[in-house]
DNA sequence: ATAAATTAGTTTGTATACGAAAGATTTTAA
DNA sequence: TTAAAATCTTTCGTATACAAACTAATTTAT
């Protein structure tokens, strides 16, 4: 490796940060993040998650993940009940409006992805896709 | 896109926590972070650099920067002098210590990047490489 | 049946990350 | 030449990220 820009944790860091950044903007007038987007994203596919279960999905950080749930109730885009067979879980339901936006808001997602991956041609996409999640 | 695991976004997040948290244990014996690794290796192919130098290329946000370079002087791996020239400028320069270490540290980023790029073939790698730079 | 281990979630502490604003200095332009 | 613009760095505020410690509740093992 002769330099810092032909480290692959820094070209990670650096394409990771371009994407994030991206979405970052797009998202900013609905006063929502990347991250609770994404949270969103999951209770849309299934709603009623508990904490850890989408700790595992996304492979968050319980600590993380409880300030952004914090945050997400806080503007009104879910709402927590506690669970009645275990009462150590809380589980996270969306609210009308998260339910309402939803269109909107997966079409940014969808946008920014195909923004992003605009200089490949299908098969590099399909590749790339692959190389990251080989990498796990 | 059918779900959050098929988008780009959040594969190139999960690809760079990998990659992260990978060098980020190597480091701890040695009490750096990643980050501020990386601004050594900077500083070692060229010493005496100014906060916005490396801000330009390592493309990191100024007020970030700050702290990473006050952390970096307390632990006693670079230290600040004004530029004769400029007053507004302040140069970071390597101590003897980190200039001792850096051949092992380099070491330790060489061989995380090859751990974290084993699963693939070199042209592989020189594509992967190459799709994380187009995407600037 | 109950002590031990596990699990769910929060809190605290440290470290990025970045936008915005501010202060000091230097450069540019009228 | 001097007022305006630009540059360098820091500070503040907010949001991830994760380790460690903690409470509460549940499950396992004996």
């Amino acid at each position: 490796m002769k330099s810092y820009d032909d480290c692959i944790i820094f070209l990670l860091a650096k394409a990771y940060q371009k994407a994030h950044g991206k979405i970052k903007k797009r998202l900013q007038s609905y006063g929502l993040t990347p991250i609770q987007h994404l949270i969103l994203e999951v209770l849309w596919a299934e709603d009623g998650l508990s904490a850890s279960d989408i700790s595992k999905k996304l492979v968050l950080d319980g600590a993380t993940l409880s300030g952004v749930l914090d945050r997400l109730t806080a503007g009104g885009w879910i709402f927590k009940e506690s669970d009645a067979d275990d009462k150590r879980v809380l589980r996270n339901f969306l609210t009308s409006k998260s339910k309402v936006l939803k269109p909107k808001l997966s079409e940014t997602r969808n946008q920014t992805n195909e923004e992003l991956l605009k200089p490949f041609t299908l098969e590099e996409k399909v590749l790339l896709k692959r190389f990251l999640r080989d990498m796990q």
